[in-house]
DNA sequence: CAATATCTACGTATTACTACCTAGAATGGA
DNA sequence: TCCATTCTAGGTAGTAATACGTAGATATTG
């Protein structure tokens, strides 16, 4: 499987990144780390998302390292512009925030990866040559941020509901729209049964209605969508 | 923020490196290149994940590249024992397999990274270098199958559903565990009302029971848990 | 063995929901 | 303006669920 891209020309050209802060410190101190760095030139500084828009238009960076908040617009909109207007573009994110909703929005916009301003220079070089490459990075804290949740929302965990395998059988089946009717079928027990395993769960879980049932059946990853 | 352990260690020490593969040639290979990097050094090989815990443990290795197919014990379980056992250890998979479900289930077993197996000799390297300094990696290749679903997932989309905007409150408070009454009352109309919007909700949508509502609520982010 | 929990089932009465109608008022376009 | 849609509300019946009991059969366990 052949590559071709900027992928293979790693070691023969520098990468051309735009740096976008509203603050010129930063950008001042950020640009003196990158250009003692053999491989990478900073070919433009942007104050804010409009600008840096405009700039890597003119100036085709490689990679635009940004920050989320800046005025006129703010990096997740310019990530989203980068995005459709200027698919090539890694966009890399500097931020000092290290919330998840953040960092989830910024890679639904589009964002190649994410990086904590703590990091240090050789980490900060690592993930621009990383997202450069098309990869995907995160920095210790954002990643743990991010990764955390995600592993848990997709691992179906069963926590203890205090009901019997009889009962979370039963609950299962009426949260997946059945009645007791169907219910009863279904486990080979009388309506009554099913009526009075339905009314223990409710007494039990302190649930007044069917809807209500199910609702915690999906909480509680007994089903699944 | 001050930070400490392996991440400060990056320019004096090397990178302790456990090899695991089944097959002694990609073995060989993987050695090979990383041995002629400065700063890594291949301390310890093995065939199977069960080989690679042991090893582990009496080594102590910083970052163990492992595959995913291998007899006796997987990458997958092997993965999640490190993660239990030897958590210090950070686990980057070295997989030839692009497929979402593979990449998900390392990122829960406790992996740090996902490299396929196309990658070049320097982005291995980076990875390698992420992964130890407690960030997270993945590949172009790799990122793209994981990100391009999460991205949609995680994102509150509200399909139509074919309700109007009413009977969408209506079903909103009835998934909710509400009973009529309560709905009326919230809505300010009467009973009669909100009978009349649910039988139109259950036969627009084709749902008989007010669970099946919830469910339909649920599947369609009308409500969160 | 005795106590406890679980699963099973029924009686009775009340309340909630469902099915299938009609229908007026208000609103928004063609 | 007329038509379609939506929101509103009710009639009448039948079905399902709930509330609150009791109670036997079967494990489970101290």
């Amino acid at each position: 499987m052949p590559h071709n891209g900027p992928q293979d020309n790693l070691a023969v050209s520098t990468i051309r990144i735009l740096l976008v802060d509203d603050h010129p410190l930063v950008l001042e101190g950020i640009s003196a780390r990158l250009e003692s760095e053999v491989g990478i030139e900073v070919i433009g500084q942007a104050n804010n998302g409009q600008q840096a828009l405009e700039k890597a238009a003119e100036l085709k960076p490689d990679v635009v390292l940004m920050d989320i908040s800046m005025p006129v617009m703010n990096g997740l909109e310019a990530a989203e512009r980068f995005k459709s207007d200027q698919p090539d573009v890694r966009v890399l994110i500097l931020s000092m925030h290290e919330n998840r909703e953040y960092i989830v929005k910024m890679i639904q916009s589009g964002a190649a990866g994410y990086v904590l301003k703590d990091v240090s220079s050789d980490e900060l070089i690592r993930a621009i040559q990383t997202v450069h490459q098309g990869g995907t990075y995160f920095s210790a804290g954002a990643s743990e941020a991010l990764f955390s949740e995600f592993a848990k929302s997709d691992q179906p965990e069963k926590p203890d509901t205090g009901l019997t395998k009889r009962e979370e059988m039963v609950l299962k089946l009426i949260a997946e729209g059945k009645v007791n009717k169907e219910v009863a079928r279904a486990l080979d027990i009388s309506v009554r049964t099913v009526e009075t395993h339905r009314q223990n769960i409710k007494q039990k879980l302190n649930i007044q209605t069917a809807a209500g049932l199910t609702k915690y059946a999906l909480e509680h990853n007994l089903i699944s969508l």
